[in-house]
DNA sequence: ATAACTGCAAAACATTTGCATACAG
DNA sequence: CTGTATGCAAATGTTTTGCAGTTAT
């Protein structure tokens, strides 16, 4: 995922902030607390981590605000949640722009990520068959790395 | 999924069996009727269904015991675990040969099955770009059916 | 003011584990 | 016999909930 610019991190927090505005949820200040921390974070995280590094960071919430706020930010698109066969949900900020899929390794948990467009196609046409609108998707690769440099390299 | 004939159901179990064997594994009664009981159900299930439908049917097995056995169902191909945006794992007796996705209803979270051949090319390409031996996938498209006789039919 | 939000701690939930007992090999 | 599997109950880890007190609007 690509680092934000700062014009597009005004326009996401502003998008954070409308949303709340036009359904009265109230502006708190661990709201955008959270926010911010997600929005700092370029890589995949579950709950507990985003609040260690809340309380790392001297912001003092607590987890059912994080869970709270993490609701909200999936509800409004500024977040996705994932579930990688792990117990715990997974999330990512995300740009409603960006979209993408994942290939996990199964020896190091590295995810990589890619965007083919033969998953629209399959999109469109399941969603044909079955009568559907189909309104989103997750798809993920798992495997083993074959890179002589990868140090997780998997011999299984 | 199709269900199975005398002889395929014969065979499945027969290679179960052959796994526990093989691995200095015990062939217990609780082993058999867990496998019996997933083989005879059509659909997909989840840890604490199968249970319930165990102990409805006499079998006296215990929680840990079917988690056990699903571990080696899973690890000898016989069963395929999902992770279907909820907590619960479920489950899905397998045919190796019978390969498909999902695609999940959120109004009445039925789960129709397809099969469509561009995934098998996705992976072909990722493995190839990444450097990946991809061993497995995992998708599922979500929606709302719009079928006129769809009782569950979103609005949304 | 007042309705919504927060923090806390307890509850809920799925899954795993430890240990004494039972039993397949 | 021997070690593995079982059942039970307690432990674990994540997420949700209830409630009293706090705060944004």
């Amino acid at each position: 995922m690509p680092n934000l610019s700062t014009q597009q991190l005004t326009d996401v927090k502003e998008r954070f902030i409308a949303y709340l505005k036009e359904r009265n949820l109230r502006q708190t200040s661990e709201r955008l607390a959270i926010f911010d921390q997600i929005y700092a974070i370029d890589a995949h995280f579950d709950a507990d981590e985003l609040l260690k590094k809340l309380l790392a960071d001297g912001v003092a919430v607590s987890r059912a605000t994080v869970y709270n706020t993490l609701d909200l930010l999936v509800e409004c698109n500024l977040v996705v949640r994932h579930q990688f066969g792990t117990k715990q949900a997974t999330f990512e900020r995300s740009f409603s722009f960006w979209q993408h899929d994942h290939l996990i390794c199964l020896d190091c948990d590295h995810i990589h990520e890619f965007c083919d467009p033969r998953i629209q196609g399959v999109r469109d046409m399941m969603g044909e068959i079955f009568d559907f609108e189909i309104t989103r998707h997750s798809l993920q690769l798992y495997g083993h790395c074959q890179k002589e440099s990868c140090a997780y390299r998997g011999d299984g």
